[in-house]
DNA sequence: GCACAATTAAAGCCATGGCTACACTTTTGT
DNA sequence: ACAAAAGTGTAGCCATGGCTTTAATTGTGC
């Protein structure tokens, strides 16, 4: 990643628009992650590689793969042969993505989405909606639960 | 991309929910770089390498790579130091994802959302909207519109 | 308490999608 | 007409996120 003004502002909005997305690309593994991780500890007490992996739906190797990069980013903590454990931004990071993942699918049922459909493009949608979209999400939905 | 059964279809729910979303992610810069060649071949009558880069905001090695991509799937033709086009299957795929796009950013606008964060998010949400999903904005859309 | 099963780690391969640097066309201006 | 500028292509680097294979550790059952 280099660190050299990748936007040099004078740069189509065109241009920004699809470096955000891919800005937002590049935390969705990070996200996805730390909630699982915050999952399986509220489930069985600890979050083991084996278990993480699976429930992602990949290998161990891969797994172990991003939790060595949520350690670097100072999100997760693991010693050899425990489990992983969130730091205190892991779990903030946890809690933020479970209320937005929340909020994704409320909305596209009230939109009328299918059950089904609105689990299953949730997860891919989920990790580019911003702020903003995201309170426009709950005033809508709050807009809604009061009629 | 291993041709061997990814999917022992005994897999979990939530497991299958991230491969789905990983395969749409693999989708997305395909349907970007078709979208934005049929935009330039409308504004401009053709699409050159440089532009589709600047647009796309991408240096022009990345531009060709992706290009070489599309080709390779059967969504592109181009001759050296020529501008590039879509065959058939390329501006079929253009015409949905445009239409995609439209309606994401209509929900977005509908449910509340301000104009600029509903064209920032469009961008990375639209390749998550599976077709259930897609119709069902429309039909929310149309509902909405007759109000 | 020890052998075996299950879990985890480590190493190394592949494709993708960024990038820079450099070489080669094509276009343009005088 | 030709030199300079703009555009394009190619090579090669890097990080990511998949994978398989092999090795090491932990935990269990007898």
């Amino acid at each position: 990643m280099p660190e050299n003004d990748p936007t040099p502002s004078e740069q189509s909005e065109t241009a920004e628009r699809f470096n955000q997305a891919r800005t937002a690309q590049a935390l969705a593994l990070l996200e996805d992650y730390t909630e699982m991780i915050d999952d399986l500890i509220r489930d069985h007490g600890e979050a083991r590689v084996t278990e993480i992996a699976s429930r992602m739906g990949v290998t161990h190797p891969t797994a172990t793969k991003a939790i060595a990069r949520l350690k670097r980013e100072g999100l997760a903590v693991s010693r050899p042969y425990r489990g992983v454990f969130l730091t205190e931004a892991g779990t903030r990071m946890a809690a933020r993505v479970r209320t937005r993942h929340r909020v994704v699918v409320d909305l596209l049922l009230a939109v009328g989405v299918p059950g089904e459909a609105a689990k299953l493009d949730a997860e891919g949608i989920e990790h580019h909606v911003s702020d903003d979209t995201l309170h426009a999400f709950e005033a809508f939905l709050r807009a809604r639960g009061q009629v």
